[in-house]
Parts: structure tokens; sequence; C-alpha cells
DNA sequence: GCGACAG
DNA sequence: ATCTTGTCGC
């Protein structure tokens, strides 16, 4: 199902919106059986904080080669308040998703889907808005608790927060730092971890990641600090 | 009450 | 997120 973007004035209003939401996720799926196309989003910001470019990436899911990609550059459109994050990011992210030629089959977006305090993060809200299936990947933890994953690539811990299982802490590259892997939205968290190993062939980040980082770096850089 | 807190 | 120097490793 997709859903409008709405942007919060407020803080009391995102939550609002985001309680309204977080029912509608699907926690299950089934993702895309063999995606060929997985997009990767990513954001980047200037150094006075004022402005951002969000990038999206499309690449073949085997050869992971890009092919498509859209820029958007813009402003922040909401504060950074840990759990009411996609409301910064959201509109650009959308602007760039808008200019794609290629709809991609999966999301791969860098930052937590319901590895989050109200169960819905970045990577719900974009697959609720966009309807597509959503995978969360994020460097850092916002909520739960876990016991180290073994050292070697594809070996894993489940991420649990009052209670409940929310994601999985991920080894995506031998003897480096894992990543927290959780649904966003339409797919489950078995296929979402599979993903997300097809994607780090050789480095801890998603391939789509990295890609999606380069060309939002590139893109700010261009707009030589302004625009 | 005191920290922690995606990007 | 971004600011930063060097440093260890492939």
């Amino acid at each position: 199902m997709t859903v409008p973007y709405r942007a919060p004035a407020d803080e009391a209003e995102a939550l609002r919106v985001q309680e309204e939401l977080r029912s509608r996720v699907d926690l299950v799926g089934p993702g895309p059986a063999a995606p060929a196309t997985v997009a990767g989003l990513d954001v980047a910001y200037a150094t006075s904080g004022d402005r951002l470019a969000a990038a999206v990436t499309v690449l073949d899911a085997t050869s992971l080669a890009v092919v498509d990609e859209a820029v958007s550059v813009g402003r922040p459109a909401f504060p950074y308040v840990p759990g009411l994050f996609a409301f910064r990011e959201m509109p650009a992210l959308l602007a760039a998703l808008d200019r794609l030629t290629v709809r991609p089959e999966l999301l791969v977006c860098d930052g937590h889907g319901v590895a989050h305090p109200r169960r819905f993060g970045l990577a719900c809200h974009l697959g609720l808005v966009t309807g597509l299936p959503a995978i969360g990947v994020g460097k850092t933890p916002l909520v739960g608790t876990w016991t180290g994953p073994g050292p070697r690539r594809g070996e894993w811990s489940p991420l649990r927060d009052r209670g409940e299982v929310v994601g999985r802490v991920l080894r995506t590259r031998d003897g480096t730092r894992p990543v927290f892997v959780s649904v966003g939205h339409r797919i489950g968290l078995d296929d979402a971890v599979e993903r997300v190993l097809a994607l780090t062939p050789r480095y801890r980040l998603p391939e789509t990641t990295r890609t999606a980082g380069r060309l939002c770096r590139r893109a700010l850089a261009a707009g030589g600090d302004r625009g």
C-alpha cells in the first residue's frame, strides 16, 4: 500500500504521523524473490548544516553495476531528533526517487527500519510512502541490545528491544564492525539479511549505500557548498 | 535525576 | 551528519 507523504509542523505532529502509519508496515513480505534491481539511498550535508543532497542509485542486483541514479539538493526539512530522523531527509529522498527512470524492486536505506523506538524508522516510512519493499541498514544502533556476533562475515545475532527481536546485528566483513539490519516494509528479516549479504561482497556497507553516498557527496561538492 | 540517542 | 592526521593493512 502507498501512502502520501505529509510534512509535520512540529515534533508532536511527527509523533502522531508515526503512530498513525506504524500499523501499516508489512514485516513479512514476501520481498522480491530475486530482485533484478536494488536501490541505495543516502544523504550528505554541507558543513554549515543548512544544505543537503539526497541521492538514489539503482544497481543491477547481480552485477551490482549502477543502472540509474538521481540526486536532489535542498534543505533539511526537520531538526535532527533521534527517532524523528526520517522527517529530516524524506522530502529530498522522495524528490530524488521521483527523478529515477527505473523503478527499483527494493530500497536499501541508510538508517533503521523497525529497529526504532516506535517501530517506524526511515526505512519503514520510505517503504510505506513508495509502496516498495525496503530494508534498513544502520551503522550504529538506535535501540536494542545484543551480544556480539562471531567475527566472520555472515555471522549475526538478534537485536532485541523491549522483549522483541527488531533486527539483526550482522557481520558483513571479517573482523569489521557489524551493521544493524532491520525490516523496513514488505520483506521478512531473513530475506533482508540475505539481500544485505548479497550487496556486501567486499566492504562493510552495501554497494547500494556506497554508490549513493558517493553521488550525494559529489552533488554537494558540485554545488560549491551553496546550490 | 542522569545518560543515550539512526544521520 | 561533518570536522580532522596519522596510521595500519591489503
